[in-house]
DNA sequence: CTGAGACGGGG
DNA sequence: GGGTACGTCTCAG
């Protein structure tokens, strides 16, 4: 029998002496169901100069810990040229690294390809299937595994094959945890979880620990903590789960689920093929994994796809995000997290304020990943990664991966990826020149017009050609006219992979958008179509990064240089062209110019000056209008502020969010940015530095003001260096404190002799009177405001009032 | 000036 | 698992 299912999430077993695929999805009917196809083998390619040669010795050659099956051959592109490979078979997915090892020494062997690939990767790209897609396969149902958490087990009996087709509803539920410690970071060694949250379609629920009154029906008494994990499995299991959603659950939920889970004796069960949840290693963090249900951490999404437009500076907490995202009425709820043990034994309103903040985490992240995962959806979906691993990597593995399959499809030969030493040797010789950021006028604007190129590295590429296969190639060298300053070329001849790949991403978009134009704006499908384009939008936008990155297969560090070189005769060719029209550049950064004019109205002469300079661009380049804004702020390169005619402020480079800042800082720096936009007051702003300075010297503050909460990230002893927090702490240890790891040490810095660290001191252990007042005003407010500050011609004299000599006697 | 260490985000 | 990860700041020394 045929059956339709959709590709959400993909894993290989060992079973009866075999590699074994598993597809876990859902079909079209809304089935959960499992995949299982037994009929799949390793392979890779080998490059020899002496193919019968090596062919023999690879057939039937046996290693430590690995054994060639058999050997075919197989014709590729490679280096331009068709190329017969041999392709050499393996019994188990982890033999193909043993043997790559092996035949790499194989008298006549050039190369080996192909070896690097994740075998669940591979087996999508041998069937071309689409991970968040539709597949067709002849199975047969078989009996349900005992462990198996779904409605059907079904057994490959051909090869599955992507289908066209929207894919079924997925289940999506979050969830959220609370534990609390007063000092800090709850430790899952003593602190237990109180309450656990859940949303999904159909149920919002806490679980708690505690029994609450009859107000909040959503909350559920679950006796105690291992009640919890099990009515949390239970709830997963009834609502068939497909998506499990959190926000830094990677980090945090999961890893804590685990501990305290161990603690209790209790076996998790949370996935659809039995076992715990798996902790995947991934350099930096791990990555909780669930087989067959998908765990998503929407902290990735806001951190990969969405910072650029957040910003590095802007806050990702689960807070702000939903501010940023989601309608004014389903926002979260505030707690400081120093009151949260306190609530919790205290009961009554205090802990009914707990149980509305927990269920608000997780309606919120459910709303969250309602508003993302679709986006996540396409993107796997284009790239062909499965979602788990889609949304948690980097845009150049996304490009990467986008290329392998376009390679594939061409069939061309995947290059290798670069070995550890070869990375380090690429990272050794440096950042390549990067793109023109033209110094600010500094201070203050009004009426600014903002114009950005489309696309401008996607579009430089695709214009001129730029590929690891074409720049300085052999068959043009001396013919092929050359880049100014540089001296590269690129083939006039064949056009290379990256450029092919992108002209289609570019084209696709448009296509898209077309589509789009004759949908209803909320209806599903336009939703769907704005998702692809906005992943086909971020897939363009990241392959120029890979041609210099140093992990990268189509490495060209001279296509990448040439890209930017490009980039920045384009730039400088628009900010000459605006001043003929009126238009004086006060600043522009790589693909964006910003202009004023001097005198009538900025929006007319731009509309005429990209009338004129479209006309000039080649190919698919294109300078487009962004806005206009009514006033700005421009501090330095990458720092500026602006607002709109609505008030909406842009806000770049110049906002300290890090904890590390004291709280009086952090307030003035606001209050100064805010000021002058608004009210485009220098002066005003001025006042409030001095006024907040003024304080500060008649000790008009609290300790709240000045303190500074920092983490430990380590025991105490392996600290090399004593910074303010590790004195601090040490301080505490000493007077019989507990100081963990996971600890938050406050600290106020005092007046006295020696560094700041030796000056810093426990909150409850300062007097208010000693302040360090001097530290506070040059160490805090000063670098907090003084940037935005010296735009606006205020030097530090004039803010410490040193000029009038009236603010004197620290 | 360099290197160590922290931040982010979770409570 | 056929594989791997950041970028930026401050302070001590």
């Amino acid at each position: 029998m045929k059956y339709k299912l959709c590709l959400l999430d993909i894993d290989y077993i060992i079973e009866g002496g075999k590699a074994v695929i598993r597809i876990f999805g859902r079909t079209a009917e809304g089935k959960s169901a499992v995949l299982i196809d037994r009929n799949v083998e390793p392979w890779f390619l080998v490059l020899s100069d002496n193919i019968g040669e090596t062919e023999k010795s690879l057939e039937n050659l046996k290693g430590e810990g690995f054994s060639i099956q058999r050997v075919e051959k197989e014709t590729r592109e490679y280096l331009g040229e068709k190329v017969d490979f041999l392709k050499a078979f393996t019994k188990f997915p982890g033999e193909v690294r043993t043997a790559r090892e092996k035949v790499r020494t194989l008298p006549g062997v050039k190369g080996v390809f192909e070896a690097d690939i994740l075998f669940t990767h591979r087996y999508i790209l041998d069937n071309s299937l689409r991970p968040m897609g539709m597949l067709e396969v002849e199975a047969e149902e078989v009996e349900k595994p005992e462990k198996f958490e779904l409605d059907l087990v079904l057994e490959a009996r051909g090869s599955p094959k992507y289908i066209e087709g929207d894919i079924p509803k997925l289940n999506i539920m979050s969830f959220d945890i609370e534990a609390s410690n007063p000092k800090g970071m709850p430790n899952a060694d003593k602190d237990p979880i109180i309450m656990m949250s859940v949303a999904s379609d159909s149920e919002e629920k806490v679980i708690s620990q505690k029994k609450p009154d009859g107000s909040q029906k959503y909350v559920e008494d679950a006796k105690d903590e291992a009640g919890i994990l099990k009515r949390f499995e239970e709830i997963i299991r009834e609502q068939d789960v497909d998506i499990l959603a959190a926000y830094n659950s990677d980090n945090f939920d999961f890893p804590y689920i685990r501990d305290r889970a161990e603690k209790l004796n209790h076996e998790l069960n949370i996935g659809r093929a039995g076992g715990a949840v798996r902790f995947k290693s991934r350099g930096r963090y791990s990555a909780a994994e669930s087989r067959g249900r998908i765990h998503a951490d929407l902290f990735h999404y806001v951190t990969i796809i969405l910072r650029g437009a957040l910003g590095q500076i802007n806050s990702r907490s689960l807070k702000s995000v939903a501010e940023k995202f989601l309608p004014e009425d389903s926002r979260k709820k505030d707690l400081d997290w120093r009151k949260m043990s306190e609530y919790w034994e205290k009961g009554g309103e205090e802990l009914k304020e707990l149980f509305d903040y927990s269920m608000a985490d997780a309606t919120v992240t459910k709303k969250l990943a309602d508003l993302f995962m679709p986006r996540e959806y396409e993107l796997s979906r284009l790239v062909r990664v499965p979602l788990f691993d889609a949304m948690r990597t980097t845009y150049g593995r996304l490009v990467e991966n986008y290329l392998m399959w376009n390679a594939i499809e061409r069939g061309l030969v995947i290059p290798n990826r670069p070995e550890q030493e070869e990375m380090g040797e690429r990272a050794a010789i440096g950042a390549i020149e990067g793109a023109y950021v033209k110094e600010p006028e500094k201070g203050m604007h009004e009426n600014i017009a903002v114009m950005d190129f489309k696309s401008l590295y996607p579009s430089i590429i695709i214009s001129h050609n730029i590929d690891a296969s074409t720049v300085n190639c052999d068959c043009c060298k001396g013919k092929a006219e050359k880049v100014e300053d540089l001296g590269t070329w690129m083939c006039t001849k064949s056009e290379g992979l990256m450029p092919i790949v992108l002209k289609n991403i570019l084209n696709e978009r448009n296509e898209l958008k077309k589509k789009m134009k004759e949908l209803e704006k909320n209806s599903k499908e336009y939703q769907t179509l704005d998702n692809r384009q906005y992943s086909l939008k971020i897939l363009a936008n990241s392959a120029y990064g890979y041609l210099a990155f140093r992990g990268s297969r189509w490495y060209t560090r001279e296509g990448g240089s040439t890209t930017t070189a490009l980039g920045r005769m384009y730039t400088h060719k628009i900010i000459d062209t605006a001043e003929d029209f009126g238009l004086r550049s006060i600043y522009g950064d790589t693909d964006s110019l910003f202009v004023v004019s001097e005198k009538g109205d900025v929006e007319g002469k731009v509309k005429k000056f990209l009338k004129k300079i479209n006309s000039e661009l080649p190919g698919v380049m294109e300078l487009e209008f962004e806005g206009v804004y009514k006033r700005g702020i421009f501090v330095s390169k990458k720092r500026y502020a602006m607002i709109d005619e609505k008030g909406d402020t842009l806000i770049k480079g110049l906002e300290f969010v890090r904890r590390d800042w004291s709280p009086i800082a952090k307030k003035t720096q606001k209050e100064v940015i805010d000021s002058i936009l608004e009210d485009g007051n220098s002066e005003k702003a001025f006042e409030i530095v001095r006024d907040t300075i003024r304080k500060i010297k008649n000790r008009e503050i609290t300790k709240e003001d000045v303190v500074v909460y920092t983490q430990l990230t380590r025991p105490l002893d392996k600290y090399k260096v004593t910074a303010p927090h590790i004195k601090v702490a040490t301080d505490m240890k000493n007077r019989g404190e507990e100081v963990v790891t996971g600890t938050s040490v406050g600290y106020i810095i005092t007046e006295g002799g020696g560094s700041i660290s030796e000056r810093a001191q426990q909150v409850d252990e300062v007097d208010v009177k000693k302040i360090d007042r001097k530290y506070y005003v040059e160490n805090q407010i000063i670098p907090a405001v003084s940037r935005v500050m010296e735009a606006l011609g205020y030097g530090k004299e004039d803010l410490l009032g040193k000029k009038q000599s009236t603010l004197e006697g620290f």
